[in-house]
DNA sequence: CACTGTGAACGTTTTCACAGCA
DNA sequence: TGCTGTGAAAACGTTCACAGTG
């Protein structure tokens, strides 16, 4: 999951559940994708299967923002689309700015997904003033200094952080502080932002650890046993005080230089 | 999130939550940190605050592996880290494809966060005849055509789709035929996958939609009711049948070519 | 009749609060 | 005394199953 949010507790209002939000951009896919085909309506069952989930929990999701089928029928895709849209607020253009242009960041700044919802990558930012007026899928950078007119000229409210993870959180107070209240943060750091700001976080390599969690558990059934990998390593029995100075492989590959730092490339 | 599992629904033995395995590269990332910086020992207090959690969870989420804590002291940091990297699985290495060598798959190639933790960057892939020999990130592409090959030679279970959206199934279904039975996929597209393949997705532009429906919520509410925006747009009153034909804003700007496909660059 | 919309059952995750131990 | 480890409660999310309706 890549999930990092800062929320008032209990969301007053009509509220709809995280969860459900967390779809409704999934659902959009397939109905844009639907729209392009010129499908005029689909069942929770077909767009559920489109979407990836079960079609209960899709009309679940669904009830949640109204009533918009219509029963033994459907769904009006384009009706769905455009209210899907209106509750995401994608009826309004987002402007970006992207802070940290080495490989990651500028490979965001090439995505056409954003565009194609309703963002608009407004600047490119990075510290290394080589960088500075390059231009990177089409916008030139601009260099750090920069960062607080930009985001006042441009009413610029969602900042995506793709920096080392060292310069995070300092790159995320400035765009606190220039006004900024929604981050996407690529750097593998937690980041602290006061209330009413939010974040939410990607890590590649957090992926990649939950899909080797899971390989291992099968590697480890085809073997038979549920046991322990045999032949595996000897655990320190009841007091850990001592233990870890010696415990095998625990050190193995891990080099001191490097550790968590790399976002990609040092911007 | 990012998050699409493919699972047994209830896990049999000794099962640890789905919450948090998600959580433990997190716990690992905050006390490799304090390793680095020899820290001895750490207490829940803290080390949930490094990772971003509350220490209740996290002490929750350790009594799952064991109890690896000493009472009145905290834990030791070496010992966790180790007891956190076998869970994990990260004590082995775990080579890796990459298919799709545009930007995304480019900076993915690059970023440092997988050669520190246990992951190997086993070949790089794309279909494009004009990329294969070009070095990136040190190591050759190589095509497609070398695909199957390339998995069995390296015994490798792990890929990464970073293509476009149109390839990014049928790079699937090659894949999970060569052998590969865990996959983190950067198309936007929903993968369909046998029983006991693992799929995580990480979909950038789904982050950002999340966000921008939380930053509509606070634009609305700053003007004061939480009601719905003033002025906004005439939803269909009850049957929606024909209502979208001229829903307004619809189709603002939503360009028929690009829709979903893009990843970052025609691999 | 085929579908949506939804209460109610169920399962999972989080939080609380405290007993138990070094 | 100061912490962990954990039952029990609460919150949240998913699934079931069916009543309601175009």
């Amino acid at each position: 999951m890549a999930t990092g949010r800062t929320h008032r507790p209990a969301t007053r209002s009509r509220g709809i559940p995280e969860a459900t939000v967390a779809r409704l951009p999934l659902y959009l896919r397939a109905l844009t994708a639907l729209s392009e085909r010129s499908v005029p309506t689909v069942s929770s069952e077909e767009l559920a299967t489109a979407a990836g989930v079960n079609s209960a929990k899709l009309r679940k999701d669904f009830s949640y923002l109204g009533s918009y089928g219509t029963r033994g029928v459907g769904y009006d895709v384009e009706y769905l689309v455009y209210q899907i849209s209106r509750e995401l607020g994608l009826t309004q253009d987002w402007p970006v700015v992207i802070v940290g242009i080495g490989n990651l960041g500028a490979a965001l700044a090439n995505y056409g997904g954003f565009a194609s919802r309703g963002f608009r990558v407004a600047a490119l930012i990075d510290a290394d003033p080589a960088m500075a007026g390059k231009p990177v899928a089409g916008i030139p950078v601009q260099h750090t200094d920069e960062l607080e007119k930009i985001i006042t000229d441009n009413g610029v409210s969602i900042g995506v952080i793709a920096t080392p993870a060292g310069a995070a959180q300092q790159v995320c107070d400035r765009l606190v502080a220039a006004g900024i209240t929604s981050i996407l943060n690529f750097a593998p750091t937690v980041l602290s932002v006061p209330d009413g700001v939010d974040v939410r976080k990607v890590d590649l390599s957090i992926e990649l650890q939950i899909l080797a969690f899971h390989e291992q558990r099968k590697a480890g059934e085809e073997v038979g046993a549920p046991e322990e990998v045999a032949g595996a390593v000897p655990p320190p029995p009841v007091a850990p005080h001592r233990a870890p100075s010696g415990a095998p492989g625990a050190d193995s590959g891990r080099q001191g230089p490097d550790g968590d730092v790399p976002a990609v490339m040092p911007a």
